[in-house]
DNA sequence: CAGTAGCT
DNA sequence: CATT
């Protein structure tokens, strides 16, 4: 549950979410990317993502050339987000405790796409917990304290759940590569990972 | 010009 | 570092 000592906070939960969970949770999610389409966001330097991105729950993580927030439409469609899975909002309560989430960040990644090093803090409250759930192709995840110093890498297997809690909520982390082809659960392949926080 | 979820 |  907590796989590196000199990362408290840093919890893990191998095969939470077993193989009919993680189906029945995919079939919501292709719902909901139906409605509010993966787009491919750019930094606020104009560099494109190689991560196509979108959201569920009353605010959603975006980027453009105005920087990063949190905002409750979807930039291309200017519609609400779609709702956060009642099964998402149960697994929050179950692992974190947590008062619920308002936001769900959906990251697709095909084989080729990265997610450099970087922290989560453009949430109000950075007490509160992110919790991720990884979903199709295996990724190689990796993470280092807040502060800077040695990362490690843990590969991330859809099923597995991961959060960062506590002296780790600040953690920088990422995303190496994927490994195409490991699973063929989500449509199309590649994975796809669902991060619930609270913005607000 | 400080900040950086991009790139080498 | 290049870019905003």
């Amino acid at each position: 549950m907590t796989p590196f000592p000199d990362l408290p906070g840093f919890l893990y939960w191998p095969g939470r979410l077993d193989p009919s969970a993680q189906a029945d949770l995919m079939a919501q999610i292709a719902v909901a990317m139906a409605e509010a389409a993966p787009y491919r966001p750019v930094t606020p330097g104009g560099r494109p993502f190689s991560v196509w991105m979108t959201n569920l729950g009353p605010l959603g993580w975006v980027s453009d050339r105005a920087g990063y927030r949190y905002q409750p439409i979807h930039p291309v469609t200017r519609r609400p987000w779609p709702a956060i899975p009642d099964s998402l909002l149960a697994l929050w309560s179950d692992l974190t405790g947590a008062p619920p989430p308002d936001a769900c960040l959906v990251n697709r990644y095909e084989a080729d796409a990265r997610m450099g090093l970087h922290q989560d803090k453009d949430e109000a409250d950075l007490t509160q917990p992110v919790l991720s759930v990884s979903l199709g192709d295996t990724a190689l995840f990796r993470i280092g304290p807040a502060g800077g110093g040695p990362t490690r890498s843990l590969r991330l297997a859809s099923g597995d759940v991961c959060a960062l809690s506590g002296p780790s909520r600040l953690a920088r982390h990422g995303i190496d590569r994927i490994v195409g082809g490991s699973s063929s659960l989500v449509p199309g392949g590649g994975r796809i990972n669902l991060t619930l926080r609270r913005a607000a």
